[in-house]
DNA sequence: CATTGCTGTTAGTCTATGCTAATTTCAACC
DNA sequence: GGTTGAAATTAGCATAGACTAACAGCAATG
């Protein structure tokens, strides 16, 4: 297992993203989440094929190889606990640690990634919710768009392509849209293609392609907590 | 004050422990220091020239600028408060701090600097005493090879060239040679090259060319404690 | 003064990343 | 079946970094 350069961490990062999200992983998207162009990522895919990180099917379809998912996690592992550390140790909001966790996570040597998990108590899922490589969400999560009205609904994850936009992430912050926190839902309205929601916190709506990716789990009447987490 | 690349960060920082050890800065010594060839080291400097970065004067001194100094005490106050914290919070022996600091240093984003400082309460010195840009050591501070026998004396620094070889380093760890650590001088031998030093943890001997980046406090005869730091 | 030897420079290459413009592929749609 | 449009590829270039080989500059030394 070479080291690879930051920028083919990154792709193999997003391919491991792209494949928790069931999301197909073609070069056209990589050159979106990258904001590349598609001339440069097809010329670094062929250099991730000629290293043995990934495979091209015939459908154009890239999947890592053994090797590329082991790195893949690993790095995702580096960038969970750096947020959680940024978080919880240094206090940085959870909406914002995602940015600086991007440059720190190509830059921990593995003793450092183990003395750092230690110290943080072994943590299993980012702020945002994000399970680290091994650990997976609960059975019965749900995306909010799965959600029906009446229910009330306790955020589980924040789906990483929102991380993306600190703009939109401090507005979820805004209507405590946040791990753990519960929300009961409201309505969807086809016609504005949104999701009303109210909380403790007040009420909130969301476009659908939001709502989409944000997972939650349902809670049963009777353990609500008269909405406020 | 753009940002600049890994490669740059490090000719910086080099540059600037040159200045500060007192040693003269030109391409050779970079070339060796960051283990490069002379030819990849003058075409580096020719870029850094272009960027405003550094000045070259007649006798082929490097001299950084106005905005080059200022970055590399920037890059210098990262890698120290990233040592202080891998050895303080993380617990990674003094010794091995060095390289693992050598990568988060270019990973630090300023508001990551901020938060991480205030958490480790704005430390002052490395694990290996030295000071962070701003701070200085004591006046009275000489090197280990200007100590007289009979005296007896503190650690309060290790040169950071030293720091680039952890098994000397950990001979050192061995021998107690460390920041706030006591040891008597017994005797310096022309012959040898080599000064014998006593601690609590028994008698060691460094070599000229170590002792010299070795720099102490000398102890009145009263304050001491009989040798037991 | 001429030679030795270190330092600095040039020349010539290479790889990794990027880009734009142009072309090819291919599946889906009319 | 042919057209269209998105996706993939090719061609052509540029920059940062890095290397080896070769050469130039200059100071110290014999």
């Amino acid at each position: 297992m070479t080291e690879h350069s930051k920028v083919i961490e990154e792709y193999l990062l997003t391919l491991y993203k792209l494949n928790r999200a069931g999301e197909p992983a073609k070069a056209v998207t990589l050159a979106n989440r990258l904001d590349t162009s598609p001339p440069t990522v097809h010329a670094t895919i062929l250099r991730m094929q000629r290293d043995g990180l990934v495979n091209v099917t015939k459908t154009k379809e890239l999947a890592l190889t053994k090797e590329g998912q082991s790195i893949a996690e690993d790095i995702a592992y580096r960038h969970n606990l750096s947020e959680y550390f940024l978080c919880n140790t240094l206090g940085i909001p959870w909406y914002e640690v995602h940015q600086h966790a991007h440059l720190l996570e190509h830059a921990m040597t593995p003793i450092v990634v183990e003395k750092l998990a230690e110290f943080l108590g072994k943590p299993e899922f980012c702020p945002h919710g994000t399970p680290m490589p091994g650990t997976e969400l609960p059975e019965n999560t749900i995306t909010l768009m799965e959600a029906q009205p009446g229910m009330t609904v306790e955020v589980a994850m924040i789906g990483e392509v929102l991380e993306d936009s600190v703009d939109l992430m401090k507005i979820l912050h805004e209507h405590k849209l946040m791990p753990g926190k519960q929300h009961k839902v409201i309505e969807k309205t086809e016609v504005m293609r949104s999701i009303s929601l109210e909380s403790k916190e007040g009420p909130s709506s969301l476009p659908f392609h939001v709502a989409e990716k944000i997972f939650v789990i349902e809670i049963p009447k009777d353990k609500k907590r008269s909405i406020q987490p």
